[in-house]
RNA sequence: GCCGGCAUAGCUCAAUCGGUAGAGCAUCUGAUUUGUAAUCAGAAGGUUGUCGGUUCAAGUCCGACUGUCGGCUCCA
C-alpha cells in the first residue's frame, strides 16, 4: 500500500481520525492479551479500520469479545493521544527494542514492520509517535484527542493480508473493525448493512430464479441463465442492438475459439496464458514432446524479444531479426505438428481479422464492429464472485476502427452512449476513471510509443473536458496498448467493480498488420477504440439486480404482468385469459394465476416473485370491462378499463420507463 | 493461487456428551370458491458435499479433496 502523504493525512475526516484512533485502541487491547504481537499497518478504510498483526495465536471471531473488552477498558480510561516528535536515531532504537507498536520494551522481539515503515519515511520529514496509555506507535496521525472519543466500536472480521500487499511477503492477520462517534450511529450502520445484504445479487438471483451456478456438472464461475434471467439478458441485448444500430455500428458474429497463432500475434500468449483456459490440443504422440520443446523456445525468445524492444537497444537490432526468423520457423514447424485451439478471452483479435478480411479504404472508416461475444477467462478460484466475476462472460463489445482525425468524435460518441444508458438505468453513483500511462513504464508495462501515448491521452482528455463529463485521472493504470476510461461502480456490499470500459488501442492493430489506404494512397494503421458500455451481461446484470434490489422496471422485469382471478367461473376465466392473450400477442410477458387459492395468497405469491404489474380480475371487473391494477411494492392503484391498461403497459415498455 | 471460516431436504434452519436425521416454506394430492401480502388436511422429499480414518457406534471427532463465504493477490 502507498504511504499516505502528509497532505492526505491533514485531509482525513473526523470519522477517519476516529477510526484510525480505534485501530490504536485495538492494538493496545491485543497487546494486553498477546504482548508479543507485532503490528504492521493500521489505517482507516471506507467502513471502518483494520490493523495487520503478526502473531502466533490465530485470532478468530471467538477472540473478539475478549479484545473488545480490553478496548472498552482503554476507551474508559480516556487516555490522551499524545504526539511525540523523535529523531530517526531514537525511532530506530525504539523499534529495535520492540518498543514501537508495544506496551513496553520487548527484548528479542524488535518491531520489525515498524522498522520497515521507518525506512519509507523520507529524509527530512518529521518522525512522530502517538502514545495512548502505555501503547506507543510510530504514526503520523492524526488522531482524536482521547481514547474516550472512540464512542462505539465493534470488531467485524479477520482475514489475511500480505505484508505491504506483496504476494511474496509473509501473510499477516488483518483484524477488521468499525467505529463510530456513538452507538446510535453504529446501530444505523449495521442496520444498513443488513439491508444491503438483502440486495446481494447472489441471494436475489437465487430467490428470483435468474441464474444458477452448477459447480458440480458445469463448473465454478460458469453461470447458467434460467428463463427469467435470460429475459434480462435478451432485453439488454435488444437495447444494445437498437442503440448501436442507430449509432452506425454493424454486427458481426465470431466463434468462441481460435488457433494459437491468433493469440501469439495479439501478444496475449505466452504472457497472459495463465488467465486463459488451457488449450485444446490436436496433437498426438511424439509430436507432443516436440511441441513442448518448441513452446519453451518460443516463450524464451518471445521474452528476449520483448526485453530488447523494451530497452530500446538499437544495437541489438541484428539479434531482433534473428529472433524473428526463428519465431517464424517455430511457427511453421508447429503448424506441421498439429494445432492448438484456445477459448477466446477477448473478442478483439477476431474483430481484427474481420477488419483484415477485406482491403479497407479511408472511405470505409470509421468501421464499427459490434458483437455480444462470449469470452472465457480462467480467473483464479479465489477471485470468483457470483455474477460479478465469472469465467464465461458475454461482452457488450465493439471495436471502432478510425483515423486520428475521426478519433475525438468517435470517442465522444461512445461516452455519450454511456451516459444515455446510465440515464435509462438511473445510475447515480459511479465514477469515470481516466487511466493514463507513466513515463517510467514505457517499454515495460506499456508499448514504447511516447508520441502516440501523449497524442491519444491528450485527445481523450480533451474529449472529457470539452464534454463536461465528471472524471478522475489516474496515472500509471492504462492498458498496455493505450489509455482507457473505466466506469467504476460499487456493489451492494461495497465491492468496487469496473462496469464498463472504453479503451484506446494504437498498438494491437499494428501487430495484426491492419491498414487502410488513405487519401494520399499510402497505407496507414487505424486507431482502434475498444468499448463495452454495458460491460458483460454477467457483471451488468449482477449489478442491476443490486441496483434495483430485484424490483426491475417494467421493460426489464422477467414477469411483467400477472393476471389474478377471483373465482373459477367459466366466463370470468375466459375474460382473464383474453387479457393475458392480448398482452402476449403484443410480446408482453404476462402470466395468469387461475387457480383456486384465495386472492390474498395469489397476491402474496406475485409480490414475492416481484411481478411488476398485477391485474386482479373478479366479477365486477368483468362486468365493467375493467382490470384492477396493483403495482409491486406500491399496492392497489384502482380499476381501469382493460384497453386503457394494455395501452399504458405497452407505452411504458416501449419507452423503457424507469 | 494464498490465509481463515463454512458445507444437513429445492430454500431457511434444528438435531444435548459421539447413540434410530427433524421443522417451516416450496412441491404433489384432496378439500376449500375467496376483492388486494399467505385457507385446511395428507403425502412425498436425505448415502448429512466427496473420499478416507478413529470408534461397538460418526451429521457430530481427525485428514485430504471439491465447492462456497470473508479477505489478500490478480483483473489485458
Amino acid at each position: 500500500m502507498e504511504r499516505k502523504s502528509l497532505d492526505q493525512r491533514a485531509q482525513m475526516t473526523d470519522l477517519e481520525r476516529l477510526r484510525h484512533s480505534a485501530a490504536h485502541v485495538m492494538a493496545t487491547a491485543i497487546l494486553r492479551l498477546w504482548p508479543d504481537a507485532q503490528f504492521a499497518a493500521g489505517p482507516p478504510v471506507d467502513d471502518g479500520f483494520y490493523y495487520d498483526v503478526d502473531l502466533k495465536h490465530r485470532i478468530t471471531p471467538e477472540d473478539f469479545p475478549a479484545i473488545e473488552a480490553e478496548m472498552k477498558k482503554e476507551t474508559k480510561a480516556n487516555n490522551i493521544f499524545e504526539k511525540i516528535v523523535v529523531t530517526r536515531e531514537q525511532a530506530i532504537k525504539d523499534a529495535e527494542s520492540g518498543r514501537l507498536g508495544g506496551l513496553s520494551e520487548r527484548p528479542g522481539n524488535p518491531s520489525k514492520f515498524k522498522l520497515g515503515n521507518l525506512e519509507k519515511i523520507p529524509a527530512g520529514e518529521e518522525i512522530t509517535y502517538f502514545k495512548n496509555g502505555d501503547f506507543i506507535d510510530l504514526c503520523a496521525g492524526p488522531h482524536v484527542m482521547r481514547t474516550g472519543n472512540v464512542g462505539a466500536f465493534k470488531l467485524t472480521n479477520v482475514a489475511s493480508a500480505y505484508y505491504l500487499g506483496d504476494e511474496k511477503n509473509p501473510q499477516l492477520q488483518r483484524i477488521y473493525g468499525t467505529a463510530f462517534k456513538n452507538k446510535t450511529q453504529m446501530d444505523e450502520y449495521f442496520a444498513m448493512l443488513e439491508e444491503a445484504k438483502k440486495r446481494d445479487h447472489r441471494k436475489l438471483g437465487a430467490e428470483m430464479g435468474l441464474y444458477v451456478m452448477d459447480t458440480e456438472y458445469v463448473g465454478p464461475g460458469l453461470p447458467l441463465w434460467l428463463p427469467k434471467g435470460t429475459v434480462i439478458v435478451e432485453e439488454l441485448e435488444k437495447l444494445a442492438k437498437e442503440t448501436e444500430f442507430a449509432a452506425g455500428y454493424v454486427r458481426v458474429k465470431t466463434p468462441h475459439l481460435a488457433k494459437e497463432k491468433m493469440y501469439k500475434t495479439s501478444g496475449h500468449l505466452p504472457y497472459y496464458a495463465e488467465s486463459m483456459f488451457p488449450p485444446m490440443e490436436l496433437i498426438e504422440g511424439d509430436e507432443e514432446k516436440r511441441q513442448r520443446e518448441l513452446d519453451d523456445e518460443y516463450a524464451r525468445l518471445g521474452k528476449e524479444h520483448g526485453e530488447i524492444l523494451g530497452l530500446g537497444q538499437k544495437e541489438r537490432a541484428a539479434r531482433l531479426s534473428e529472433i524473428a526468423d526463428r519465431l517464424k520457423a517455430i511457427g511453421e514447424e508447429m503448424g506441421r505438428l498439429g494445432e492448438r485451439y484456445y477459448l477466446k478471452a477477448m473478442n478483439c483479435p477476431h474483430h481484427h481479422r474481420i477488419f483484415a478480411a477485406e482491403p479497407r479504404s479511408y472511405r470505409d472508416l470509421p468501421l464499427r464492429l459490434a458483437e455480444y461475444g462470449c469470452c472465457y477467462r480462467y480467473e483464479q478460484s479465489g477471485e470468483l464472485f457470483g455474477l460479478m466475476r465469472v469465467r464465461s462472460l458475454n461482452m457488450n463489445d465493439a471495436h471502432i476502427y478510425c483515423t486520428p482525425e475521426q478519433f475525438a468524435a468517435e470517442f465522444n460518441a461512445v461516452n455519450e452512449m454511456y451516459l444515455k444508458y446510465f440515464k435509462i438505468f438511473g445510475f447515480e453513483k459511479y465514477q469515470m476513471r481516466f487511466s493514463t500511462s507513466a513515463p517510467e513504464g514505457l517499454g515495460k508495462k506499456y508499448v514504447d510509443e511516447p508520441a502516440l501515448w501523449k497524442q491519444t491521452e491528450d485527445m481523450v482528455r480533451d474529449v472529457l473536458v470539452s464534454s463536461g463529463i465528471n472524471y478522475v485521472e489516474v496515472a500509471n493504470e492504462a492498458a498496455f496498448y493505450g489509455p482507457k476510461i473505466d466506469v467504476q461502480v460499487w456493489s451492494a456490499i461495497g465491492r468496487e467493480f469496473t462496469i464498463a470500459t472504453n479503451q484506446v488501442d494504437f498498438a494491437v492493430p499494428k501487430r495484426f498488420g491492419l491498414v487502410y489506404k488513405d487519401r494520399d494512397n499510402t497505407e496507414k494503421t487505424p486507431l482502434c477504440i475498444h468499448r463495452a458500455p454495458l460491460g458483460t451481461h454477467e457483471r451488468f446484470i449482477g449489478f442491476l439486480i443490486e441496483h434495483y434490489a430485484g424490483n426491475f422496471p417494467l421493460w426489464l422485469a422477467p414477469e411483467q404482468v400477472r393476471v389474478l382471478t377471483l373465482g373459477e367461473e367459466e366466463p370470468l376465466l375466459n375474460y382473464a385469459k383474453d387479457v393475458v392473450n392480448q398482452l402476449r400477442a403484443q410480446q408482453v410477458r404476462a402470466e395468469g394465476d387461475y387457480g383456486n387459492d384465495p386472492i390474498k395468497a395469489k397476491i402474496a405469491n406475485a409480490e414475492k416473485a416481484k411481478v411488476h404489474t398485477m391485474l386482479v380480475i373478479g366479477g365486477r371487473d368483468m362486468e365493467a370491462g375493467n382490470v384492477s391494477v396493483r403495482l409491486h411494492g406500491k399496492g392497489n392503484v384502482g380499476a381501469k378499463p382493460k384497453a386503457e391498461m394494455i395501452a399504458d403497459i405497452l407505452a411504458a415498455i416501449r419507452e423503457r420507463r424507469a
